[in-house]
DNA sequence: TAACTATGAGACAGACCTGTCTCATCACTC
DNA sequence: GAGTGATGAGACAGGTCTGTCTCATAGTTA
């Protein structure tokens, strides 16, 4: 068998390393582990990836591709602006409840590479600044861009801290909360039928 | 001179952990560096602290209650609940505004120490929970028990994402944005007068 | 068969980590 | 002057960190 053209160690790599940095955190989280874990030669991750911060930008960006392309599965046309905000909290509640639910890898990117020319810290800023795009474009199709942008701005908020509040324990009362504002916050906003 | 009772070198380290943990987290962030830039030697500093662990809790307990005590001196007497709400949210812009701003240590913390059993996490949420009790209990005064519950996390999550997207360095929209969606839930939940 | 590529295995360097230990010093008290 | 307690200075141990290096091996391709 000839192995895919990029290689799938690459990859393996990329998710294990995923899956370590989030239950550990980044810099908790050492090299020898990761190639532990993958059962991968310290080599062939090197060869791979210049540098561990590298590898560390990698993970978050396939992340968020993940993220990207569950959230389009959730899109459907002809549905009401609500009810596709609605979807995107929900997906959010199943995620709070999931079993390996550890807070969210990017604000833990940030709280870990403050600096803000870091490329780890550019590439948190990317996931969430795709995130409040994605609603915003949501909420244009009822509301003037610059109220869409603000609304979108404050969803984007409650859901950073629904996270938060989800990763003390109070997953379900923050994420009840949270619909419920933003719900408010949308039905407030919207431009009249 | 008699130095003070609790020895002033052990305040002095907790306020120098604290500026260090603030810009470059807290695993970066090493003992020896620590002891260098607060000028101690590092026997001082394991007399005082049995561990670095017990040193970010110190430097956590410490924090939490210097915001206490800053919010304590915006509560007046007197003034409806929005206002005091008001206030709360323009400590917090101030603080977006302020030369050092970082994001929030604590939620940096929780990044870090992801366990619910380790000490730092406790001190998280208690921290967290003072903050949002404090707002429940003025809400407490316009409406119920359980709405004014609510009401504080919805409020809380808000002023979390906020100094999230502040770190992002969308201060001065993000607190704009999460003050206006924090005064309509406030409003809207008020028993009328 | 020969060449090429990806990988495995692990030694190694050099730095850094936390935490312990000893010994000297200094200020204050009795 | 003797004793006491806090501190300074730094060596030290034992471990871990990232990143580099060499050499062997296996599988595919020409």
């Amino acid at each position: 068998m000839t192995p895919s053209p990029v290689s799938d160690k690459r990859q393996h790599v990329v998710e294990t390393a995923y899956v370590l940095f989030k239950r550990a955190g980044f810099h908790a989280t050492g090299i020898d582990r990761i190639i532990a874990e993958a059962d991968v030669a310290k080599m062939t991750m090197y060869r791979h990836f210049p540098s561990k911060d590298e590898l560390i930008v990698e993970v978050l960006d396939y992340r968020a591709m993940r993220f990207d392309r569950q959230l389009d599965r959730l899109a459907q046309e002809g549905i009401p602006p609500e009810q596709k905000i609605g979807r995107i909290f929900d997906w959010h509640a199943r995620w709070f409840r999931s079993a390996d639910f550890h807070g969210c890898l990017f604000a833990h990117a940030l709280a870990e590479f403050g600096d803000p020319g870091h490329p780890v810290f550019k590439a948190v800023v990317r996931q969430k600044n795709g995130l409040k795009r994605r609603m915003r474009s949501i909420l244009e199709e009822v509301m003037p861009r610059g109220r869409a942008e603000s609304v979108a701005a404050t969803l984007l908020m409650l859901i950073e801290g629904a996270t938060l509040l989800a990763q003390m324990g109070q997953a379900d009362a923050a994420i009840r909360d949270a619909r419920k504002a933003a719900m408010g916050i949308v039905a407030a906003s919207r431009r009249p039928q």
